[in-house]
DNA sequence: AGCTTGAGATTACAGATGTAGTCTGACAGA
DNA sequence: TCTGTCAGACTACATCTGTAATCTCAAGCT
């Protein structure tokens, strides 16, 4: 099982343009980001080439340019950064993080149905 | 609203212990991180130093030392790590995440139970 | 009154991160 | 073919982190 690399916050900005709409050029990603963030192109091929050398991010040459995208899967990554947070913060348990979150800033409707389906599933086996 | 400070992965075993059991003195908190980390004491002390400076944490003299405690609850400090983390990988929600962690890990008997009951109150009101 | 010792303050130093600027080489025109 | 341009490579530099070592000063021992 090969870890996953570590991805800093900046690092992660680049990552979510990609897990949403790969491949691109750093000119994409670079005028997706601008709204968000302002970079400088700079910084999102400093990025770039960081996400690259740690294989986070491939690439394939294309006219006179690369096109990237994403080398990990965003469910994976989601999922070690989560279970990760859960265990430093709330033992490892779920249900704790969920309490807090009803406390501080309630549930959506639509969470509250998805969460009722995931556990009718679990019961029903 | 005062910010939260933020608190880097060292720092937030040196809270944890704090969270547990204030207040401590420099030493009792370096035993207690013995066994986990193997730390040196100077370790310790400069990360106590850090989180004094961030505010993160507060202390009292005492004898000839000082009794260190958290000056932000670990609640608020989870429920922000916590949702910052939700809105970075989950676009805001909560169910995605626990669906995640359900076809990753399985939900413990417990989380099940706690999740159901937490649902139950919401419907009530 | 010196000397040792332990606590905290200050300094160190390498690697990660945020955010670019500069260098270089290939393609697009004039 | 010379030249400007744009992508990517390499360099820069301040801050944050992890992990200590050294400096300083007060309390206690002799």
């Amino acid at each position: 099982m090969n870890k996953l690399p570590n991805i800093s916050e900046s690092e992660l900005r680049i990552m979510r343009v990609l897990w949403g709409n790969a491949p691109l050029s750093a000119a994409d990603i670079d005028e997706q980001l601008q709204a968000e963030t302002g970079w400088h192109r700079k910084t999102v091929n400093t990025l770039l080439s960081r996400l690259v050398s740690k294989e986070a991010v491939g690439f394939e040459p294309h006219r006179s340019g690369r096109r990237y995208f994403p080398l990990i899967a965003q469910a994976d990554y989601s999922q070690a950064a989560a279970s990760q947070m859960i265990d430093r913060l709330f033992g490892g348990r779920v249900a704790p993080l969920v309490a807090h979150f009803v406390e501080e800033q309630g549930l959506s409707k639509e969470d509250i149905e998805e969460l009722k389906t995931i556990l009718g599933d679990l019961s029903d086996e």
